[in-house]
RNA sequence: GGUUCGGUAGCUCAGUUGGAUUAGAGCAGCAGCCUUCUAAGCUGCGGGUCAAGGGUUCGAGCCCCUUCCGAAUCACCA
């Protein structure tokens, strides 16, 4: 950061002194030096011909010449090719840049305090009435990462989740234990609860499409069979009894939604994830009439003969929208509006992030415009953070066609691969108790698992190849957890040498091209962080790690740490690796990725 | 049909606000490297008309227009 901006700030008083024009520091841009020339920052001299009224080479030379001149602490020396002026920096800079970054706990974090922005992200949100999958992972992971990012970028975060704990499918799950559960309960069963209230749903399910086969057999269309199944019916008057407060269902509704809560704890903590602040569908999905009652006064939505009432989006460039059933009930779009006050009540918020899949585009477009016209403030510029479908090799993810990857199979499955992984290593680390060698395969595991899922762009689809994800080579979690542990295992012997990093790195230390570009990168993190935080997009923090590791493992090959006979170069190596040590484990830390000290 | 988002190596993905005669990783294939700080690693080879065409300029994978292909969505479902 520091050699960055003074390098921009001395560029925009050079142009301004060379050639009169006022420039804005920060919009100097300055890239990486490409390899096969001298130096190791560059600036681009094309946007200043004009300013300059000269050759791209002469303007170069002159703004050259100047920083050489005015600031000769940082650029010790220059040259020109064509448009681009190559700038070397002094050491002593490069040897500060690492010095400032080690010298922080979180490098490139911005610090949060009681007046920062309060954004609340909603991710997560489950139906209770299936144990989580794989596309609610891709969710609580993106969710989870983008609430860290916008920490990281000083903002205060409050992680809500709302749970869709009523309607018609868990009225199903309800019907098939009461009909064929015998009482059966988490306990009784060995199952997690989660899982036991889905396989009811499953059951219903299958029972219901066999009396809708059997209507049709009869000589009943199908659309009518559906609505006319015994099942089905019973399911719905149970819905309505729920909605009458009728006592007995609605206690056999809460000590099964218990069950399914304990199931879904069980999988969040797996993942790593909580939350500050939990909604459920049941407590506010009566909130949005008044609303939308008070939208309609003011003429923004109208009623139709039927009595049913709509907001007419045309002038929007969209369609109309239903907010109230003709007989009051209310629909999605009303139960987030009724939401989004609920919430508003509880908190000051400054922005609202919803998490929530790409087949609901549509459906934040319009809640966005609704809650501006009711004068939420931050209704216009809400964020729907957008990502795409988990799709398999074979096709795509649907319940219904069974080809579902269970979140906590897949969970467990990645840890027993991470512990089969560690056994078959050749060099193995002797001692390390079975408790320990656990705890690394769950870390490994869970990274291997949150960093190919991270890694990928959210917005686009994206394809889960359960063989691949746990292939720990190339581009994985492990690869970065891996070099993790090396590091830290060097600055442990370090440590046991007696080779201590001195408070004050040694100026004079000689710094090869290649320890002068890993800091460099290093001073990218902070950039990358506030990229992230901008574009709401976790990725580019993921593929940064693997880059700089990348980058560490050939220094890793080229040079020793520890057999380093010259001292100065010894400490500046030892720094430099705790750098990258501290640099990856805040970077992973933002995708919920831990790191192991061993592995 | 309308809207939104995608299309980069055989496969999975990167590509920072447009930058340098040569667009990067990984996987898969081939060839090397463990008496050397952890080989879950490193090095080398092969593999591309960045969907197609036009435009903007000193310069385009990136920006604009057109076309083609794919996905999602447009419910008194959630």
């Amino acid at each position: 950061m520091e050699i960055t901006n003074r390098i921009q700030e001395a560029v925009a008083s050079g142009i301004k002194s060379l050639y009169g024009q006022e420039v804005a520091a920060e919009s100097v841009q300055l890239q990486e030096t490409r390899p096969e020339f001298e130096g190791q920052v560059t600036l681009v001299v094309f946007p200043y011909l004009r300013m300059s009224r000269k050759r791209p080479e002469d303007t170069a030379q002159d703004v050259g010449e100047y920083l050489v001149r005015e600031v000769p602490d940082v650029v010790a020396r220059f040259n020109v090719v064509k448009g681009f002026l190559n700038l070397v920096i002094a050491p002593a800079q490069w040897i500060g840049l690492l010095q400032e970054i080690n010298s922080q706990e979180h490098f490139g974090f911005r610090p949060v305090t009681p007046e920062s922005p309060l954004v609340m992200i909603e991710f997560s949100s489950p139906n209770t009435n299936k144990p989580l999958h794989l596309g609610h992972v891709r969710n609580n992971l993106l969710g989870w990462a983008l609430a860290q990012v916008m920490e990281a970028n000083g903002n205060r975060v409050v992680k809500t989740n709302i749970v869709n704990d009523r309607g018609i499918h868990i009225c199903k799950s309800m019907l098939a234990w009461l009909k064929w559960g015998n009482g059966e309960t988490p306990e009784t069963s060995g199952k997690k609860g989660d899982h036991l209230i889905g396989d009811y749903y499953v059951l219903f399910d299958k029972h219901y499409r066999e009396e809708v086969k059997e209507l049709v057999a009869q000589g009943m269309d199908e659309e009518q069979a559906r609505q006319e199944a015994p099942l089905i019916k019973e399911a719905h008057e149970m819905l309505v009894r729920w909605e009458q407060g009728d006592e007995e269902v609605r206690s056999l509704w809460r000590r099964m939604n218990e069950w399914v809560y304990a199931g879904f704890d069980e999988t969040y903590r797996a993942l790593g994830v909580s939350f500050d602040k939990i909604y459920y569908e049941s407590e506010t999905y009566l909130e949005g009439k008044e609303k939308v009652e008070e939208g309609l006064a003011k003429g923004f939505f109208y009623r139709r003969e039927d009595g049913s009432v709509w907001a007419d989006l045309t002038k929007e460039g969209l369609d109309e929208k239903l907010l109230l059933r003709s007989d009051g009930t209310s629909v999605y779009m009303t139960q987030d509006i009724g939401t989004a006050k609920l919430r508003f009540q509880d908190y000051p918020i400054d922005k609202m992030i919803y998490v929530v899949g790409n087949e609901q585009n549509y459906h934040f477009q319009v809640l966005s415009i609704l809650l501006d016209k009711l004068g939420f403030k931050w209704g216009r510029d809400l964020v729907h953070f957008s990502y795409g479908m988990v799709e398999l090799p074979n096709g795509k993810m649907k319940s219904r066609e069974g080809t579902v990857v269970d979140a906590d199979d897949l969970i467990q499955t990645m840890i027993e691969d991470a512990s089969q992984m560690s056994a078959d290593k050749v060099n193995r680390l002797e001692d390390i108790t079975p408790e320990e060698a656990r705890e690394i395969a769950r870390i490994v595991g869970m990274g291997a698992l949150k960093y190919f899922i991270l890694k990928v762009d959210a917005r686009k689809n994206m394809l889960f190849n359960p063989e691949e994800s746990i292939d720990f080579n190339g581009n994985t979690g492990p690869f970065i957890q891996y070099t993790y542990a090396r590091i830290r295992s060097i600055l442990r012997k370090a440590q046991a040498q007696g080779i201590e990093i001195p408070a004050e790195l040694p100026t004079t230390a000689e710094l090869s091209d290649k320890e002068v570009s890993l800091i460099q990168h290093l001073q990218g993190f902070a950039q990358t962080v506030r990229q992230a935080g901008q574009d709401y997009n976790p990725s580019c923090i993921a593929n940064y790690c693997y880059d700089l590791v990348k980058e560490y493992n050939q220094f890793y090959h080229d040079f020793s740490v520890l057999r380093e006979e010259d001292k100065q170069k010894q400490v500046v190596r030892l720094a430099l690796s705790e750098a990258v040590s501290k640099v990856v484990r805040n970077g992973l830390g933002l995708l919920g990725i831990e790191v192991p000290e061993r592995m």
